[in-house]
DNA sequence: TCATATTAGTAAAACGTTTTAGTGTGGTGA
DNA sequence: TCACCACACTAAAACGTTTTACTAATATGA
């Protein structure tokens, strides 16, 4: 019943060659190695035929390379991530490499984790949304000269190839299109981590006011304590809102900040309109069919998909270690 | 450098033992074997403090197997499949399980290079949300005896393990809601696929309105092109409003299509309240945000995922081939 | 005609494991 | 004293490839 799959031992057998001529013909050296073109195409036959696929385990184990790349996410199920996952999977599946993905939930010790075992299986490069704390882990990678781009997040401490938007001038523009509808009162909602692309959203703002009005106003910050329940940070919004009533604009730093925000203000029956602007990081029907729509800064998924795979492409196909890259995208206001 | 990886016979060397040693140590089996605690200590310490850590490659090559469940997928950025996807990932984590992943479009020949390229891995089990007329690749896995759960899709003419929800109950309870505030046109907004799980919709809320009414009114339903352009669906929408300014409630069948027509209502400037109702397949963000919220039919996504890994599991470790199962849970319909 | 090149292939090692079938030593019971 | 067993461990084959180094036969050039 079970059939054992066939191996190129069974094709050399059929075809009386040796199954190194049969392993040239697979891999296209058979002119190179002077296999005559009767036996390339008799072996070719045999081989279409019988749906005869190599064993990629035992190519991997002979080679060392596996044709998959390792990427490592915050959380597949954030709208951003599964995006960008879609589109690398996408264009890495036409350059013939698998994606193997994995969650890592912002801890460390689980990236650790995922990095060993992604190199126990040979994959061939990284994509990575660091989480803190891992600089070392990812240093490991880069001194065994394995392709590793990050994304999203940036360690400011390696030197590797990154795609990310510049979240100082997104932030920075978003604030500045609330000064310039002569918002008295600007509020940022982010959250306490002390990583660069969090910070960056920060600076962003704080430097827009600065530019703009010369003072800001801290209490208009509030820093959500990373990975806190949803429920509470509702909460922690409406308190904020209701305490600070002369807010008239609210930028949001991430997407589900964002959500929580407009479902504060909906259990508060406060509406969004000129009196009361919002802005969120990161776009999505959500805030395409609210009412009134919201207004987003939104990241090129497309482009920062491209170029992720092309640096990491690059990497795989030159013999020598090339100079890491940085590239920053800007993100796109999208006012509604 | 670049310093290569331990292999056992290196911890080996080091420990003055044979590599099988080595090998019962890792795998457990020194007891069972006659390792003295000696021994099995002294290499213990020695893989830890060198942090060895076997070459998986190698073992899938030896055993067969990999550790490793392949998860088919019609599209990961679809929030249904990402958030199903996060909670197979954790939940097979936890049994030392990894998840390769890949998105078929719908397309079966992309299923069936996936279902080879799986198969070539060694992968030891497939999850998978099946595209049509892939019947008989499906049918090959089982043929081998690899464990196989199909989800979300059903594929009725195999044997074969399932997880779904019934959605002839759901569209009825959702029809029926509405004929009980009273509706007079409840319209359907489907795809034209004919597929049971979209069938069923279309028949549950068939049903429904015979059962209460008597006789139904087919020009009330509209039946997308599977795959057309977000825009042209839209458009479509638009005229079956406009057309049909008598309908009073809409059932969608997707989520997507759910979106496409509170774009189609917002742009048309048509609100949704009680006399003009809408209930959307999926539940989402995008609905409880939606001003008025709108009511949907929610998917147990946790329990789905909880139950599509149990099979999955109790498959890998029996050494018969189990009964196929067919677990068919029930949508939740949320009023808003 | 002989040395050398070219053509058309092949044998065998290697990748890093697991597992089967041993081996050698010391102890025990009769 | 001998047969046998338990104990503690190991040699070597196997998984399915790729690749290096070879061979044997024919062709070429001087």
């Amino acid at each position: 019943m079970t059939t054992k799959a066939l191996s190129i031992k069974d094709i050399a057998k059929k075809a009386n060659v040796s199954i190194t001529t049969v392993s040239f013909i697979l891999n296209g050296k058979a002119v190179e190695k002077n296999i005559s073109t009767a036996v390339i195409e008799r072996v070719e036959k045999i081989i279409k035929d019988d749906g005869f696929k190599p064993n990629q385990v035992a190519r991997s184990l002979r080679t060392g390379s596996s044709k998959i790349i390792g990427l490592i996410v915050e959380d597949i199920s954030n709208p951003f991530f599964s995006a960008i996952a879609r589109l690398i999977e996408d264009k890495a599946y036409k350059k013939d490499y698998k994606i193997i993905y994995s969650s890592t939930e912002n801890h460390p010790g689980k990236m650790k984790e995922l990095i060993n075992l992604f190199k126990s299986r040979q994959v061939d490069a990284y994509i990575i949304s660091p989480a803190l704390g891992t600089e070392q882990d990812i240093q490991a990678l880069l001194d065994e000269h394995k392709p590793v781009v990050l994304f999203d997040r940036f360690l400011p401490s390696l030197d590797v190839s990154y795609v990310g938007i510049d979240h100082i001038e997104a932030s920075y523009k978003a604030t500045e299109h609330f000064l310039k509808l002569k918002k008295k009162n600007i509020a940022l909602v982010t959250i306490d981590l002390e990583v660069e692309q969090i910070v960056n959203r920060y600076d962003g703002y704080k430097q827009a006011i600065l530019d703009y009005k010369g003072n800001q106003n801290e209490s208009l910050v509030l820093k959500v304590p990373f990975g806190q329940e949803k429920e509470e940070t509702i909460a922690q919004l409406k308190e904020l809102f209701k305490e600070h009533a002369e807010i008239d604009a609210v930028l949001f730093a991430t997407n589900y900040l964002a959500i929580s925000g407009l479902t504060a203000l909906k259990e508060m029956e406060k509406v969004v309109d000129t009196d009361f602007s919002v802005i969120a990081y990161d776009d999505g029907d959500v805030f395409k069919l609210h009412t009134p729509q919201i207004s987003a800064l939104g990241q090129p998924l497309e482009e920062i998909a491209e170029r992720i795979i092309s640096l990491i492409l690059m990497q795989l196909s030159s013999k020598e270690v090339l100079k890491t890259e940085r590239v920053i995208l800007s993100g796109e206001l999208i006012v509604r």
